[in-house]
DNA sequence: ACCTGAACACCGTTCAAGT
DNA sequence: ACCTGAACACCGTTCAAGT
């Protein structure tokens, strides 16, 4: 009962369409995939469909999920390489660095976890941003092993609140732990936690550990700021230069 | 054809044991499954094998998955919750959260991207950690919308590095890809990063992006109190107390 | 209250086979 | 080189049924 016109082939099986998908085009399609509809829901077969072909393909092409995750968060970073060095002082250098970083990210917030939880299986990691960092600590007068401790002190700094700012909102059920965790914040007891509760005004939702909303909806950037000047600072005050 | 001595009943269905699970019991398992396994290889059908149950009853215990991660999450960070205040000033009591916070995580490192890159689906936060930092940015004179941003950028902070000194491994080849990353740092090149060429011999494998091993096999205890240090300095540089 | 077991709708990955 | 499709060994979760 084949139907009229088809040839003559095994039953269901399907003619490869030329699709002409290449690595870059899949790498392009995930990324869109994640920031569509986050990381906890991200599949190779969910990604396969939004491409129209098979799972098998996006595979062949990359390798594994892993590997598909790792090409994603390198297409994030790569808006992030630092400009130049500009005459500016380390101290600003640096200070664009963070907000350039910050930006980078929030363009990808889904992939923030990635960057900032995960060594991912990448094995060839765009030194331009290391490079940068450590142009600007040896300008500030570090060098050997102090130059090393800066470096990894400020690495942390730069990804650290953005990772915990654009942190992955619970899966499932959102609005049911929304409204719970702000009844749990309206009925902190002034008792036990004194300050916490006379300062909840200004606190509830504004604030690590006491929001419903990520830096999605609810951006911080004049805590960043503070984050980032006192980093700098406290730096600058212990540079050799 | 039922065994001997069998009771009759529908083949294949054994009696249930009163195994006397209780919740604790599973989330106490399922922090040592993480403890052993890692969190990419945590299956709630992996943890009932653990238990020797079946799977429904982890769920029944628990609700879900996300739900047993925030209790291993909470958990984790019971262990985290400051001393009393002790006569000492802000900046050495704030210095003790950084140190103590960062040993807790340390015990359980698995658990790390938990905590610095998802918002847990915990309703009930514990917020004896939360007073403790209001309670030392106020002796330090922070108040109102700058004590908000005080506790914000303290609380990135302390979260932030020792997320990046835990972040996972990738999960499979890791030999190989070891060997690659160790290749691809030797193939530094020096005329496009003179610099990190320079300095190489003290960076390769203990600073951050070109290493091969995560905290737990390289801690980078010096690079983090520099990291406190800072912070915690441009903190009090910008203190009004 | 606490457990078993079957079932459902998913996964990632491998392998053989097509063009 | 690039694609389809079947198959395998997994998942999380729901539902009905036992004691």
């Amino acid at each position: 009962m084949a139907t009229a016109g088809a040839k003559r082939r095994k039953p269901g099986r399907a003619p490869p369409r030329a699709v002409g998908l290449t690595r870059e085009a899949v790498i392009a399609a995930a990324l869109e995939e994640i920031d569509a509809i986050g990381l906890h829901g991200f599949s190779i077969r969910g990604l396969a469909r939004r491409l129209g072909v098979n799972p098998t393909v996006v595979v062949w092409h990359l390798g594994n999920r892993n590997l598909v995750l790792a090409e994603v968060v390198k297409t994030v970073q790569r808006d992030l390489v630092p400009p130049r060095p500009s005459g500016q002082p380390w101290q600003e250098r640096l200070r664009q660095v963070f907000l350039r970083s910050r930006e980078a990210v929030r363009r990808h917030p889904n992939v923030a976890p990635l960057i900032g939880a995960e060594i991912v299986s990448n094995a060839r990691p765009d030194l331009g941003l290391v490079e940068a960092l450590l142009e600007a600590l040896s300008e500030a007068g570090f060098a050997g092993d102090a130059l090393r401790r800066a470096y990894n002190a400020t690495q942390a700094a730069l990804v650290g609140f953005t990772t915990q700012e654009l942190a992955q909102m619970p899966g499932e059920d959102l609005p049911g732990w929304r409204e719970e965790m702000r009844q749990h914040l309206d009925r902190t007891d002034p008792s036990a936690h004194p300050i916490l509760a006379r300062e909840m005004p200004h606190l509830r939702n504004r604030a690590f550990i006491l929001r419903w909303q990520n830096g999605v909806e609810m951006p911080m950037d004049d805590s960043f700021a503070l984050y980032v000047d006192c980093f700098i600072a406290g730096l600058a005050a212990r540079a050799p230069g």
